[in-house]
DNA sequence: AACAAGCTTTACGTTAACGTAAACTTCCCT
DNA sequence: AGGGAAGTTTACGTTAACGTAAAGCTTGTT
């Protein structure tokens, strides 16, 4: 049997805990990202929904639109039957993948440049600020 | 002697090849991203702008807002003569290598799982679409 | 000369992702 | 009972990054 946590979440909890508004965790729901229950007029998450609203924040660091983050998870709560379906979800992923991939080697080119504009300022710095060792 | 490749392009051009509009790069310029000179009314761009024009959109690969770029910009083109200046930039260098890094391990986070969902696919797609080998 | 292709400026429209304000309920505290 | 803290809905405002006309130059081609 699955030991489902009874761990829930206030909407200011999450807020605090991942730095953000209240008023873009109720966007996000608005958007079909999450569906926290309600008590009364009252939103209760729970665990499925904090891993989600990790996933968003994750995805919007990665210039993820809220959309595309929306597809990401139906592929992961799709029907897992039809043999088309699988087929098209694969080609999603295989697209993903190669993004993901692009921004790996943008990423890493980007670091080789900031280490050596890095490394420029260190040495000037250096040459500048002892002069009088000369 | 700079050997100062006299190549230039058209606005069109460009746009053909990044796949862009020239709509986009009007607009980069208007950020003060870009400065092409003028052959009476017409735009015309050099190997810098070029480069400029490539760096821009890998900024916007990573998520980067143009004003962001801009400041990258910024910092290749300072005054590298003065202490306090070279101080903050090495601050504002170390702060995007910080941002680049947690990219890096979104990055790889988000592979991971899209790899697992891949070969999940494969799986139940291999045991659906072969049953007659029993 | 006329016309198409490619360039220009000006300017209003659009979308995403919230910010912000107003007005209301619910619950807890003293 | 009165207030404050945290929640709610509704709705208009805002910013970035262009899209999309509209109207006009300029240059080569027919």
């Amino acid at each position: 049997m699955k030991t489902t946590n009874q761990v829930t979440y206030s909407i200011g909890n999450l807020a605090k805990e991942f730095d953000i508004t209240t008023r873009s965790i109720r966007f996000y729901e608005d958007q079909g990202l999450i569906s926290p229950v309600r008590n009364g007029q009252t939103r209760i998450y729970n665990q499925r929904d904090r891993v989600r609203l990790k996933l968003i924040l994750r995805g919007k660091r990665l210039g993820f639109s809220l959309s595309e983050t929306g597809r990401l998870f139906e592929l992961y709560d799709a029907d897992r039957t039809s043999a088309t379906q699988l087929e098209t979800m694969m080609v999603l992923i295989a697209q993903k993948k190669a993004d993901l991939n692009q921004q790996l080697d943008d990423i890493k080119i980007m670091l080789m440049e900031l280490n050596n504009l890095e490394q420029s300022c260190q040495e000037t710095l250096a040459a500048v600020e002892q002069p009088k060792k000369n």
